[in-house]
DNA sequence: CTGTTAGCGCTTTCAT
DNA sequence: ATGAAAGCGCTAACAG
């Protein structure tokens, strides 16, 4: 059996009421009591129970995080940002996947997370389930702190924090409109993901400003993963009249229409110009290196994980009902796909 | 104050022992009390307390994983192919990051695992430090079932599934050398992780099956991170004498290598051959694609979890004092970075 | 400064 | 078939 808190204190020949305010440095004990407790936990490699502490206690300092896939590197990085700031405050991460917004997943996670007793969730990514937002208002309104990341439902209903989706892949696609094309694919995400429908807006808006029609034949969807990339690209590059131009809406999907481009011996951007949403460590290994509007993954994370600690005990806004909603700006990096010369 | 059992027992008009009993779907409850204690807990919104049950049952149902880097596709496929093997025997599992082997990170985030009372661990990565080492054999002794995969101590110690790094990072190199290459640089990871250490052996005897020497000139030791590969390369191109060919350690430091030779305008693999140890999602967009020695992450995990769950109650090594260590074999793909033709 | 006691939410004998 | 009670390991009053 484990040691527990009371074989300490046996063999201190203490209690464990006084063993308990050795061990977690709480005011009113001997000194030298205090030396003695600690030297036998540390020898008798002594670890709290963190179910027993987290019962009685009421909070686990742990928080969960829902995102849709641990393989793109953009939810990597809100990971990390997230850890980086939630450690020093000692609270600790425990993630979880939907599988690329798989609504079962998703919800049975959640309710694995209520189960575990975390101290608050971040969402990373909603599929926009109605049962998910239905559980997640429940959840918050029996008091968990909950904080959306780069997806939302309505807005003012949970803190949030997202990014100007539609503006800025308006101006990636108005980019790729100066370089001349005007025929121009794009491979989205699923429509009823709101992210998707932001992007689609914003190349539907470039578009008009430029006033080149919209043409349903350009836009492929996909559900963000390589392999969709890569049949969307293709049927694209299909068409009777292809598109001159490609723009992907994540960065997943990039890859995959970069090695479908490739495997049709196609040269970009003079045959095809590329550009995507998201940035990614592999974009500028690439040849030519990818043009993308680069997200600000590791930010999200932070700024997400913030909103939450002030919610949390100790934070500045543990009751207000009032929900803030920050907006990020991605920044659009021209590189070479879309034509730019070095 | 969130729903318990005791809510659901008063709602009901039973015991909280008989809400237990129709909860967990144990015998001995009448059907009708039954019916109505799961309509008013699924009403409620009554979600069992995990640190309560964990508490008294002595078991979490949730296995921890130790990775070095979640952004890694490696450790990401590891993930996965242990959260397909375990889920269908209804286990979680936690993930922590060591941030690239960080020995005090990774001791930490041991320790974490063992407070939270996680039902074993799966450590997919070692730094070689000894108080991790003794640390695990702690937990071992306490009756945690522990796995290594791909990386180990001494064999027979722990449960381990390992990777030929030695035989196939031989076969990359002297592919290499077949191809004409007589001076042939190698981006190593730290020479105290075996896993480095082995690719490296495998570097030195390929040379030696050639007669070739080896010239610690060649050598670069990084991090295994895409910076690392980077400066790796460009400080291994600035040799007196320069190798024609590179071998790198891992995927992340191929990707950096793939970085420094486009930016230095050399032309792969005319100027310069490359393989890399790991494949990646990547590595075939890349222009030429990368010949790789790619490990079977998913089945590292795969396998991983099958010894664990061996491990677990109802397992069929419960009580073995005997470990086990099943080595699985790395594919080595041909592609056209090392010189070969499509 | 230290010990006694109650109780966090749950499962599990043991009576009834 | 159901309830009362003990206890998992810990913290937090409250006495002493």
């Amino acid at each position: 059996m484990r040691v527990t808190i009371k074989d300490i204190a046996a063999a201190a020949g203490v209690s464990v009421a006084t063993a308990s305010l050795a061990i977690n440095d709480k005011r009113g004990v001997n000194p030298a009591t205090r030396a003695r407790v600690k030297a036998i936990a540390q020898e008798l490699g002594y670890r709290p129970n963190t179910l027993a502490r987290g019962l009685v206690m009421q909070h686990t300092h742990v928080i969960g995080i829902l995102i849709s896939d641990i393989t793109n590197p953009h939810f990597a990085n809100i990971i990390r940002g997230i850890e980086d700031t939630i450690t020093p405050h000692g609270y600790h991460a425990i993630i979880c996947e939907s599988h690329d917004d798989n609504p079962e997943i998703e919800l049975y996670a959640l309710q694995w997370l209520e189960a575990s007793r975390v101290d608050g969730i971040i969402v990373a990514s909603v599929s926009g389930d109605p049962k998910t937002h239905q559980l997640l208002k429940h959840l918050q309104s029996n008091g968990l702190p909950i904080v959306l990341v780069g997806r939302h439902y309505i807005r003012g209903e949970f803190d949030t924090v997202l990014v100007a989706n539609e503006e800025s892949t308006c101006t990636a696609v108005a980019h790729l409109i100066e370089h001349g094309h005007r025929r121009i694919g794009i491979i989205c995400g699923p429509p009823d993901v709101p992210a998707a429908q932001e992007r689609l807006a914003g190349y539907k808006l470039a578009l008009a400003q430029n006033n080149l029609p919209f043409d349903e034949r350009l836009v492929r969807i996909g559900h963000w993963q390589v392999e969709d990339g890569l049949t969307c690209a293709y049927s694209l590059l299909r068409e009777q009249n292809p598109p001159t131009a490609i723009f992907a809406a994540n960065n997943m999907m990039a890859l995959g229409a970069y090695k479908a481009i490739r495997s049709e011996k196609l040269h970009i951007p003079n045959h095809l110009a590329l550009a995507a949403f998201d940035d990614a460590v592999w974009a500028t290994a690439f040849d030519p290196p990818l043009t993308v509007v680069a997200q600000p993954s590791y930010e999200l994370g932070q700024v997400g994980a913030q909103q939450l600690l002030s919610r949390l005990p100790g934070g500045k806004r543990v009751d207000t009902t009032e929900y803030m909603c920050e907006v990020l700006l991605p920044q659009f990096v021209v590189r070479n796909s879309c034509g730019c010369r070095v």
